[in-house]
DNA sequence: TAGATTGTTAATCGATTAACAATC
DNA sequence: TAGATTGTTAATCGATTAACAATC
């Protein structure tokens, strides 16, 4: 590591999952050995961008060489701290909380030990083998199990009531999917997984685009024209 | 619209879905005027950044008076073609398809027309009444309906050949679920929802918060300090 | 060694913030 | 009118890209 002083902006850490993503798949292709410009083409980024985000966290490459595919992924896998797992709750296990369940099972870096709901049921969770408690449990079980993560699968009205609750019962990071901006303590971290903002971008993104075309193309052409992208 | 010419940048654009959601929400509470600098407050941004982003779009505020909440809240919705909806289908209505199809069936700006799976399955959906065709059908399905907008919620494997499939058919718009990056032409919009990198970013975070606290404490302190963050 | 490619510094670009004249 | 607050230009800040000396 080599700055283990100054701290990594934003921007580069939200890149290094899909540098591991890539790094992986490279691996599984039996890759052993990759430069900054071929990663960089394939990433779609520029060679000067791969080897200043990853400079950030120390000289991973040989010059001359470029860098080792496998180890690099391994120095990546130990940067964002997959050796280790985080302990987590999901709080709101209706189908969008079940659906995360199945991606969780297999996930990296953290591990589900409870699930809440309002309304509790015995239902054992087929993925993890939990069962559902009632929020009205929460505490107790955060000050036994200590868990670190909360995974908030409910609606925007409780979603800061209950977060400020679980700051309150040790928790110190939300990763949250209700349809606000949760206000907690800067201490704590967040990371929003907002569907409707999404699919809202999505939409602009589509009709922007239409427009410009059809300015560009002259527009006053009656019909709706198909458009058929090569490639 | 001030500048129909002049492209607006993508930070401002992720922006427009949150300015939305406070305006919807300070017309709920019957707020009915408001100034740039008590928005920048409640969203913790600075009263520059909202007059300028809003500047990207024209003069919506009056000088001495701030903004209208509820007429800016409808040039946003304008802005973000909230008046049409964008015909859409779901390709993949696995556990985390079928979650969405909730939050899908009271969303703005898209009207989902078609469900596929590789398993087509005569269920039809509670929330839209539409059943499950097969992929195979999808061909037909575009060219008769002409939907605009795929969202993906197939395992990454499947995703690249099916988005190209799709883009084939007239396809303008990726709502993309799947854990790979898809490489389509440029005049196609992709908006990703990248769960896994999401929670790693999530885990990073986490983590190296507390290696930091543990720095600027002194760290060898030896043992699990609880902390209660205040507020 | 010669060739390739890194690590790193400097230059550029773009986004955010500050300042203030325009104006309601 | 005086006070408040915008729209907009200028200054700052930060992130990306380019360049190149170091080095494998």
């Amino acid at each position: 590591m080599k700055n283990p002083e100054q701290t990594v902006s934003m921007p580069v850490v939200r890149r290094l999952p899909r540098y591991y993503r890539f790094l992986s798949d490279l691996k599984k292709n039996g890759i052993v050995r990759i430069s900054s410009s071929e990663l960089a083409a394939r990433m779609r980024l520029t060679a000067s961008q791969i080897r200043q985000d990853l400079n950030c966290f120390g000289g991973f490459g040989q010059q001359g060489y470029g860098y080792h595919v496998d180890q690099l992924a391994g120095e990546i896998e130990r940067i964002l701290y997959l050796d280790r797992k985080l302990p987590a709750i999901m709080v709101g296990v209706g189908n969008l909380g079940r659906a995360l369940l199945g991606h969780l099972s297999g996930a990296k870096g953290i591990k589900l030990i409870g699930l809440f709901d309002k309304a509790p049921r015995p239902v054992t969770d087929i993925h993890t083998g939990l069962e559902v408690m009632g929020v009205g449990q929460l505490e107790d079980f955060c000050l036994e199990n200590k868990p670190v993560v909360a995974i908030l699968c409910i609606p925007g009205e409780h979603a800061q009531y209950i977060a400020r609750q679980l700051a309150g019962y040790g928790i110190r990071g939300f990763w949250n999917f209700s349809n606000v901006d949760l206000q907690l303590p800067k201490e704590i971290s967040v990371e929003n997984v907002h569907l409707t903002d999404s699919i809202l971008i999505l939409g602009y993104k589509v009709n922007n685009r239409q427009e410009e075309m059809e300015e560009s193309t002259g527009s006053a052409d009656g019909e709706g024209h198909e458009q058929r992208p090569g490639e």
